[in-house]
DNA sequence: ACCTCCGGGACCTCCCGTTGGT
DNA sequence: ACCAACGGGAGGTCCCGGAGGT
């Protein structure tokens, strides 16, 4: 049997480290602290603190609620809707004082680190598609208005999103959500669909 | 005639280095360099790294050109989206590449650093209350809905602002703009006025 | 009339914190600022930190309460004794936190910084000889053994006497004083007079 | 075989720069330097300058002359008094210019750093221990007198002790230590057994 | 006479990544 | 495979003292 790996543990407590205090705001040290491995051993895992920031964004969409397996009965707007519920509980369990890793490593480190760059856009690829797949799935339940483009207003919404949950960790306030859904989801939920 | 301080110098470099680098991204020795002052002369100006940060917030903010005096005769509408458009060339001009200095310090420190936090929160609420007295007007007019709550509305836009442009940054591009004006104020110019 | 100077100022203030934190524990900005007076001002009045201390310990000694005018009708030993509760006093003033500056000052930049040790041994020097001179009465009066020499007796109470205050310092407890006076003052007083 | 570490030599190089230079005298800098250790390696052994200290403080006592096995066919006082003369060669090799790392660690820093106070409280707890059996068994042999009690008298000698050593460091004399053997031990050694 | 501002350097701390031994 | 110890360099902070203007 294969002696277990400490690799497993160290992503996960960068993921949490990362995730609260930034790419830039831990050190490989503090990580390793965090996941109770020694120091010295992080580099025979990982080349070097930018490849396991790419790897801890693939686990971290990985974990999306917005990717998660559902069976609800749910009309597709409805479950958009609830995607983005549980993508709020996520938060909510945290305080909303950590922002979306996704947004945060971007803003912080995005435009540089080619490789976390290209794992940041991966995810938010697939994230949109999944958005504009229900959105398209809306429309052919004539849900929603035929006039919207459902991958470009995928993207607003994530967009919106994003912002919303980052304003919540600066201002350490819930409401932007609710307003986020009165002016996004509801909003074209209750429009006169010829529009 | 005292002898000029180069203390302003010091804030300009600070903000382009921190709008470039972030604030964990650059060090001190970077703005003093970029200023070209000694690095010792800092500590005469700022007791810190992070009193520094909400200066440079509040000197941005002075600049954002969605505060500019403007006499253009446009309806309310058409002057928030006049500065929004503002807002984008400010962006284009350094390539969509370092996003909003606002939204990059909020979810880099804003959890942390008391100081800049606050300065951050006058930010936004400064800038939700412009963008919720024009849609106030635009409601006066009848440009759009009533029904819409201005003030919850505003912040909306902002989030889904600020989230396209930190998208911008990361994947450099400008296209999510262009969602943004669809999806937002087209979307409300063009809807029915009793909705 | 001349504007007040801000130079005894530096001086008390410099006094305290040199006492709680040491000569290379506090830096001149430390002084200036508990003086209240401009930092840069200083070096109008002192050419450097070491000036200062030994101007700090020709005031601090100058207002040993050894040193105080008395004519209390108590006999030498008692007057001997009285004297060190009073500097005892001090201490207490300080809840026995800070210790003697002049040892303070010797053991930390004794060794060095020669302005302040002239000051230093002027101020040992002059302690000793009044402690010695009260011994010379005792002996006179008959109150202590003649065999005694009054000038090496002085200076090992004196020595004995701060190590006390110093110990005092560390452990925080005014205990050693009480020993102090029992295995000096108190026993010779009480030691047979032929010895 | 393990690499051999340099954290011993730092030590090492710390018991010698912090006994001529005091704690706040010098810095990291000069110790790693005197060991011949690269300055980034410290931090690998040490969390900080405190805890390096507090250690300094334990090598220090560990090497005491005062804790020197002995098999001396010597009486109680004449082996007080030989470890006190030891303790004396060991300043006399220094020419007298340190002064005790107890005490003048006990007078720079004593108040604060909490770690540092904790090793020198075990310093002086551990040598009046010592110092107090030696009287003790002084006076089942009868050689002092049993009114004495021996843990006062032995930190009253202690402290006269620590204030003679650092007087002699500020004024380059060895003259006090003749005075403190005159002054007790040779003192209580002649005195009426009786008293 | 006074003092704001400046200046270069040092201080403690810590970081990222490597090396060599188990 | 693992990891203690290492290594050079940079991080933010602060210090002592001087320069130049009021």
């Amino acid at each position: 049997v294969p002696r277990p790996s400490s690799r497993p543990q160290i992503v996960e407590a960068a993921l949490t480290e990362f995730h609260r205090l930034g790419f830039n705001g831990c050190s490989v040290d503090t990580i390793t602290k965090a996941a109770g491995v020694p120091k010295g051993s992080f580099y025979n895992h990982f080349p070097g603190k930018e490849e396991l920031a790419a790897e801890v964004v693939a686990l971290y969409i990985s974990r999306s609620p917005f990717r998660a397996e559902r069976d609800d009965d749910l009309g597709p707007l409805a479950e958009l809707r609830a995607r983005f519920v549980a993508l709020g509980e996520r938060h909510q369990a945290h305080d909303f004082a950590r922002g979306c890793l996704i947004m945060n490593l971007g803003s912080e480190i995005g435009s540089s680190a080619p490789l976390v760059r290209t794992a940041l856009d991966e995810a938010f690829d697939g994230w949109a598609a999944r958005a504009a797949a229900l959105l398209r799935r809306a429309q052919e339940a004539r849900e929603i208005s035929l006039r919207m483009d459902p991958d470009r207003y995928a993207r607003f919404i994530i967009d919106a999103w994003e912002g919303a949950v980052t304003r919540a960790k600066v201002e350490h306030s819930w409401a932007p959500f609710d307003d986020f859904f009165a002016c996004t989801l509801d909003a074209i939920a209750t429009a006169p669909a010829e529009i």
